[in-house]
DNA sequence: AGGTAGTGGGCAGCGCGACTATCCAAGGAA
DNA sequence: TTCCTTGGATAGTCGCGCTGCCCACTACCT
């Protein structure tokens, strides 16, 4: 197929189309003469992928493109190539590693420490949730994160064991990889959306068994929605 | 305090502060005089809550207004307001509503219900779980969702139990108010970091277990770092 | 009283990211 | 042949999040 039908089947732009094969985020077409290029299934899979990348997502198309440039080299190592997808899908935060932070920091290490986890010293979630945390105790939540954060913790650990076996069960390591990217990213947004949602639903259970006293209104909960994770999101003319 | 001291307390450069007060994401100092005014710990506080919301929420500033608007007038009702104040952090994506989006959105309302949960239908969760859904389906995700839709259903359930449980223990609204912004957003995060260490994990225990030939090395695993969701960062200066 | 640094207020500008529009020449399809 | 499409490139646009600059004024030091 061409660059017209490549866009009628995806809903892209044809110019957008040209700025991701310009990017490199889409590989080119076969060229059958200078100024013409036949487009396959695989593009049009492709550009899927970006797109949900970039929107659902909320990677930059700078870091989608390293992250797709990763799934597309899977070297020798299953799990190193996954990992490898892993890691760039971080844009490693600047620190401001401060006092806060670095207590944050042992507070990880102990965490992982006291679930058994095997984490390489350098993935960088390590800092990430750091920082997240060292906010948190800056914003006086100290309290609360003691009170929950090996709940959160127990129940990564739940949901990774079931992600990881099924990445697992794919049958090539390139499915592997594209997996562990779509589900890493869209998961959360995912598990987002779903947490607003039960928080809601447990909002309304938890006041309305608790107390009934009348100055709650069993209308409004809780819960919200979206992702809020700030995903570009434009789509102008369309 | 003056601005300058205000600047030096949380580290933000006094036009920042000023842009932010000029946005009215901060409220004004009270005023001593035409051109000078008095800031309190309160600044301080909020200042550190709109970093966080912009920086590891990754709200824009637009956003961060809504929300704390909506933190700033708790009306009757304590869901009522709580309600409001995660509603706001929803940018409702613009929907493709299509056919498979649809179709997701028939599954969203299943899942509800077979979990038992009261969610009003209006809860903009719902369409963007539907979203995220279609999205995995457009990109052959499908059995896979199938596959842990439920699990990480019955993982935010949980979560959100303990969460509310938390919240609903705050001496006040307004402290509940804000606990609920400061951990929907920053609760995403949290989980996201904490998931892909234990993804780390989990493919390290699973894949040394299940099978022990030496093409896998040890090294490298399937988790990753750092919440995907594009946060705004930038901090050139400092 | 005079000088200097700091303040509030406001608007202009900047740098970046992600497109989008336009142009062009070389091919192709009818 | 005639018109259309394509690839390729360059320039322009738009929104966002600051950042600078200017002004009038004030607080405070000397």
């Amino acid at each position: 197929m061409r660059i017209a039908e490549l866009s009628r089947y995806t809903g892209m732009p044809v110019p957008t189309i040209k700025y991701y094969l310009r990017e490199g985020l889409v590989p080119p077409g076969e060229r059958t003469s200078p100024n013409q290029a036949q487009y396959s299934e695989e593009h049009v899979r492709r550009l899927k992928l970006v797109r949900a990348l970039i929107d659902v997502g909320g990677l930059s198309v700078a870091a989608a493109k390293t992250v797709l440039a990763n799934v597309d080299t899977p070297d020798r190592g299953i799990l190193h190539s996954l990992g490898k997808a892993q890691y760039s899908i971080t844009v490693p935060r600047e620190h401001v590693e401060d006092e806060a932070w670095a207590a944050s920091r042992r507070d990880v290490d102990e965490l992982i420490g006291r679930h058994g986890w095997q984490v390489r010293p350098r993935n960088p979630a390590r800092g990430t949730l750091a920082e997240v945390i060292a906010t948190l105790r800056r914003l006086g939540q100290e309290d609360y994160v003691a009170a929950v954060l090996d709940d959160y913790a127990a129940t990564a650990e739940r949901l990774a064991e079931t992600e990881v076996r099924e990445i697992l069960r794919r049958p090539d390591v390139d499915s592997m990889a594209e997996a562990v990217v779509i589900w890493t990213l869209l998961g959360d947004a995912l598990l987002a959306a779903l947490r607003r949602l039960a928080q809601e639903a447990a909002a309304e259970r938890l006041t309305s068994t608790d107390q009934a006293d009348g100055h709650v209104t069993g209308a409004a909960a809780t819960a919200s929605s979206g992702p809020a994770p700030a995903s570009r999101r434009r789509r102008r003319s369309g």
